[in-house]
DNA sequence: AGCACGCCGACT
DNA sequence: GTCGGCGTGCTC
């Protein structure tokens, strides 16, 4: 150990800074420290130690402040290292930005900030969890399950495939129980995708381990919430951390297992900042910490599923409906035509009449439309105008409630015109349909019929859709309208009907991943329908009935469904067979974007090892104007993912050094979007 | 990212 | 004659 101490800052463009620690005792690795950076002070962590320095001594400042927490371990030093050289970001970036709200900045000499305050010990006066008399029995194969995971030393990754109602979660709650049994002290993590999923699973865990501290961490909180969470968790008082995609980056020193849910998710994928798959590093944390990791899903990425079929994760199978869900029939997927059938007003004849018996029965029907607003584009039929947004290159969608355009994309909005503003036409048509089109289009159908639509628009407020899932569970109403966000984390038992109405819009998208999403979404709409004792039917509008997606979907044959889709990926060269990554442009023209671009290539040909990388034209993006941006992009691809990693830590050094000329640009690893 | 330094247009 | 535009360069 010498005199300097090696600390990462989060300041594009510099990996590590070196000061001069000039305490009385020694500095630790892994404490958070305060830095004097050019005239200002920033928050820094000590990663490591030298002789000598790597400027002048004159040049070399000391460490202001090291501030009065816990120094980081190892372990976490190691994944947020891994994480910012794998998805080609500095260091202190990743570590520095992983840190909760209040830790990141400098905090004010006089503040009294919450961060400071005693933490409150662990309560251990209570069992960590329920009595065994009272689990919930197990049948054969979950028991197996259980047993594969507790059995587990050391880092063993595991994809537990397990069909919806298979009761998972309950395998979930015994293993970490059967953890907890063995290692008292012990931190489970266990990441959901989004915060809706957070509150409900919450309680079941505080109900199921009432002695155990179960800490939820996730964007809906609050600075201060946040930072005091991050704490429990580093100070090892959180038993349990529940939380979503950022939280796989919380200090746990006493981890003994991880768990993802709902592995398969998009929305473990960061699409902002630094573009990291939570679920990858929740993986690679495991075996930087030598802990068993279990990845759960009824439909598993095609990433991992191929890694179960090759050995590399341990794949554990359920597939028996266990509890509540074993007595309820499968639901029947069935395709509607629309190629025979004309809809009327967006819904198909049969879906019509089986929504009004239904409604009749005085069951439940769920209607999916992945569009909000009234209409996605208002036309001028007489001369070919249509409502596009004024900042995007995208359509501005109609919304009846409100009598505005909306861009769904970056916000824009304006009053519906009444005529068509390049010719005075009066009679525009809305064209296509959305929820609220659909919702108008059900009142008509169905009247006297208690109709709700959730969507982000009815739901802005919080708590809002929680209260309205709430009345659908209290069987006050009886048809429910809304996008995806009705699919996930809920089951409504007395749903019969399920109709999707729009699920082409996924299947014909150019984006190699649609079917795999589609097929993804689409199980777990299905898995909402079905009440015991009654059959259900998923109605699916198509104008691909025969298309062997809806096939496997209706056997529920995912096995069948990834084999054909891993064998098309594997003809075609496509993920997970290379690896990608994806350098995007933003400018204030298109041609500056691809100019950028074009140069990127050029200098990226001429580095070493590019000749194991492909490198695509640039192209404009799918949505290539966004918000008043202009944006391109290149892929990069390679059979070797070695290769493209140390070609890309190359590639992003250069083009560090040229100067931006006005473009903004961004590399993103493993991208989801293409 | 900040926050400098550094050379060209419209104001007291 | 200054105030200020934001281009490019550095931070131990």
């Amino acid at each position: 150990m010498g005199a300097f101490v090696e600390i990462v800052v989060d300041v594009p463009g510099i990996e590590s800074l070196t000061y001069l620690w000039s305490g009385h005792d020694t500095i630790a690795l892994g404490r958070i420290v305060i830095v004097p950076v050019g005239r200002r002070k920033t928050v820094g962590i000590v990663v490591g130690f030298s002789a000598d320095a790597p400027v002048a001594r004159e040049r070399i400042r000391s460490v202001s402040a090291v501030l009065p927490v816990a120094p980081l371990g190892d372990d976490w030093l190691a994944l947020t290292r891994f994480a910012a050289n794998y998805y080609q970001h500095g260091w202190g970036e990743v570590a520095v930005g992983a840190l909760p709200p209040l830790l990141r900045r400098v905090p004010h000499a006089r503040a009294r900030s919450p961060l400071l305050e005693p933490p409150s010990a662990r309560t251990a006066s209570s069992p960590p969890c329920a009595a065994a008399s009272e689990l919930p029995t197990l049948n054969s194969e979950q028991r197996q399950a259980v047993e594969a995971i507790t059995n587990a030393r050391g880092f063993v990754p595991f994809l537990l495939f397990g069909v919806t109602g298979s009761g998972k979660t309950e395998i979930y709650l015994q293993a970490i129980a059967e953890c907890l049994r063995r290692q008292p002290d012990a931190q489970i993590l266990l990441l959901v995708p989004e915060i809706n999923l957070t509150p409900q699973t919450q309680q079941r865990l505080r109900e199921r381990f009432p002695g155990a501290p179960v800490v939820a961490l996730h964007s809906g909180l609050s600075a201060t919430e946040r930072t005091q969470a991050w704490r429990m968790a580093h100070q090892g008082h959180a038993t349990i951390l529940l939380g979503t995609r950022s939280a796989v980056f919380a200090s746990l020193p006493r981890l003994a297992l991880i768990i993802v849910d709902e592995e398969h998710d998009p929305s473990f994928k960061a699409t902002e900042g630094v573009r990291y798959s939570a679920r990858d590093l929740a993986v690679m944390r495991a075996r930087l910490r030598s802990c068993p990791v279990v990845l759960g899903s009824a439909t598993p990425s095609l990433e991992s599923w191929r890694k179960a079929q090759d050995g590399r994760y341990r794949l554990l199978r359920v597939t028996q409906r266990a509890g509540p869900a074993a007595a309820r029939p499968e639901p029947r997927l069935q395709c509607i035509d629309l190629r025979a059938e004309k809809p009327l007003k967006g819904l198909a004849p049969s879906v019509r009449t089986a929504l009004q018996q239904t409604v009749a029965a005085g069951e439940q029907a769920l209607v999916f439309i992945n569009r909000r607003g009234y209409a996605p584009v208002v036309a001028c039929d007489a001369c070919g105008w249509l409502s596009v947004c004024a900042r995007c290159a995208a359509f501005a969608a109609f919304h009846k409630t409100d009598g505005h355009l909306h861009c769904h994309h970056c916000g824009w909005s304006v009053p519906a015109p009444p005529r068509c503003p390049t010719c005075g036409n009066p009679a525009l048509a809305a064209v296509g349909h959305g929820t609220q089109r659909i919702e108008e289009a059900l009142e008509e159908l169905l009247p006297g019929a208690r109709i709700e639509r959730i969507d982000s628009d009815t739901t802005r407020r919080r708590g809002e859709a929680n209260a309205r899932l709430a009345a659908v569970h209290a069987g006050h109403v009886d048809v429910l309208v809304g996008t995806q966000m009705i699919a996930k984390g809920h089951d409504f038992r007395r749903v019969t009907l399920v109709a999707v109405l729009n699920a082409d819009a996924q299947l014909v998208a150019h984006d190699f991943r649609a079917p795999e999403r589609l097929f993804a979404t689409l199980m777990q709409v299905a898995g909402r329908a079905g009440r015991a004792g009654q059959p259900s039917r998923v109605l699916v509008q198509t104008r691909f009935p025969d298309h062997p997606l809806y096939a496997a979907l209706a056997a529920a044959d995912y096995t069948g469904f990834a084999t054909q889709q891993l064998a098309e990926r594997r003809a075609a060269g496509m993920p997970p067979f290379v690896a990608q990554a994806l350098l995007t442009a933003q400018g204030t023209t298109m041609a500056r974007a691809l100019e950028f671009l074009s140069y990127a290539r050029t200098v990226g040909h001429q580095l070493p090892g590019s000749d194991q990388v492909a490198i695509y034209d640039p192209v404009p993006m799918p949505l290539s104007k966004l918000a008043g941006v202009h944006r391109a992009q290149l892929l990069t691809e390679s059979s070797s993912r070695r290769a493209l990693q140390d070609w890309l830590s190359r590639w992003r050094a250069a083009l560090r050094q040229t100067a931006g000329g006005g473009i903004r640009w961004h590399l993103e690893v493993d991208p989801m979007r293409i």
